[in-house]
DNA sequence: CGCGTTTACGCCTCACGTAAACATC
DNA sequence: GATGTTTACGTGAGGCGTAAACGCG
């Protein structure tokens, strides 16, 4: 039994299949699925039923899951305590964010961790939050910095930034004075993120609170495409702060009085639980530091 | 990082030397030297400072032990914990034992564990229990079985046996009839085991509560020079029991009476608290099973 | 036929032991 | 020189990935 086995184990046994565990353990699909063979040998039990279509946890595999967690998080633990110095992470590393960050802090994000970490693989995966956040838990991400804080028990959080949105529209949608109010989305539709985006939640909580009933929405899931259709006059709809303040001081947007306005979309630093790879602990303290939704638009 | 590694290491720090570590964790002693040379890299920081004539911890080494041994033990406790069946000794087991368990209940539990555990390398060392304690307290020995219990806080040990002594000598020294106080030891002189040995203490208990203040004595380390001498009519002494009343059946030996009795000997399992190998666990069980003093004499 | 896992196979690293060297007392 | 640890080196096991095979929906 090695800390090898145990690790490929238990990634195996909570991710969504062996390819996406083997990812996580930067092993060959191949290999993961002999180190849990070797595991099973040395261990004297089957710790997964192969069976059926998927590999699935007998009950020895089940008894074998928290105490495997908490060998490696003992392991990982005395590890760190060790360490001279924080050391330069290595491997792969999954990186879910949605679009708007993709836009502003991300790539200097990226840049300055090539730097620090020349060593480690960063994939970016932008995505819609509720997306990134089932491919956390599955295994595909391994950390996500998505709006809101999670629902999901297996799944910690850290707040690290608060992203200002306000409404907007463009001149001949919204002439400049004019109030934003239910009566508004009678007559226009709402251009806005597809469900499951953390904007979405931002909105249908203004509109509740509006007593607006029904609107017509016009959803895309991409920003540039968003900001252009409020311009072009489609309809009403919300931008990042910085962003429409851009397009006002054109005349091509107006920012309408709304009240209340819009709350603040608190973005948060997503992972697993049961993750206890310095990555993360490293990654949550560099994300922190980097986030700024009012950074260049690309 | 591996948990060899970690063993390695736990084992050279608390043993002798090296060599001695390196027989415990079935190692050729450059192999050991090897894998702790592994760790300090994979950690970072040098366990041991090999200044001196011989290896000593450094702060960081002192730093790991604790958690090193922790992880050593709960990787322990998984393996057992998971293991289908008893699982079957392997590797080489040093047992320590007194001569009097080497001429009476030990070949019988050798062969047994052979038949057992066919794996199992077992080394009989037998000699006086003080000389044993200290081989066990420095990882020479895996277990041993000596009288009474250890003074030293780092030797767990486990009450199996009672030996049972009686004082004897010949006819023409000790008359059918004569009581045995202080006065025959004006005569006589003490025929005894050397110091250290657990029946040397249970003589010396005697001989205080009976007042007697300086004896003439000859030592000796053999259980069979020892009968024979007393035999011989060198001296008082006492021996087991079952083989002094075989002589006094024969008239070869006398058993005077003698107030207080010879209290039992109690002998016990003595291993290493630190040592968390399920050998420890299983052989503790099978010496309390085969431990009989009144067994063949050899 | 797609998805998920295992088997087959060749490569190559690395862990091992023997033996010699090195260092300290 | 005795004791204790490391270095050098040759060997073999086994961990790795690629690619093909297998098995279930």
């Amino acid at each position: 039994m090695t800390l090898k086995q145990l690790e490929a184990f238990y990634w195996a046994a909570t991710c969504r299949n062996f390819a996406v565990a083997a990812q996580r353990v930067n092993l060959s699909l191949s290999s993961l699925s002999k180190r849990i063979a070797e595991l099973e040998t040395s261990l004297g039990q089957t710790l997964f039923d192969r069976a059926g279509h998927r590999a699935v946890l007998t009950e020895a595999g089940h008894r074998l899951l928290p105490q495997a967690h908490s060998l490696l998080a003992a392991a990982e633990a005395l590890r760190a305590g060790m360490a001279p110095a924080p050391a330069e992470l290595r491997g792969r590393c999954r990186f879910g964010v949605g679009e708007l960050s993709a836009l502003t802090w991300l790539p200097r994000f990226i840049k300055a961790l090539g730097v620090r970490h020349p060593a480690l693989a960063v994939e970016p995966v932008v995505g819609v939050g509720a997306v990134l956040e089932r491919q956390l838990a599955q295994g595909g991400l391994d950390v996500a910095v998505i709006a809101g804080r999670s629902s999901h028990c297996g799944i910690a959080s850290q707040p690290v930034a608060e992203a200002a949105f306000v409404w907007c529209a463009a001149p001949e949608v919204l002439p400049v004075g004019v109030r934003l109010d239910a009566a508004v989305f009678d007559r226009w539709p709402l251009v806005s993120q597809p469900a499951g985006a953390g904007t979405t939640r931002l909105i249908d909580d203004w509109l509740r609170a509006q007593r607006v009933p029904e609107v017509r929405r016009i959803d895309c899931n991409a920003w540039g495409a968003v900001a252009g259709m409020l311009v072009e006059g489609l309809g009403v709809g919300i931008l990042p702060e910085p962003w429409a303040r851009a397009r006002a001081t054109e005349g091509r947007l107006v920012l309408p009085a709304a009240r209340p306005a819009l709350a603040g979309l608190p973005y948060a630093v997503h992972w697993r639980r049961d993750d206890t790879r310095p990555l993360i602990a490293a990654l949550q303290a560099e994300v922190a530091a980097a986030v700024d939704f009012a950074a260049a638009r690309y």
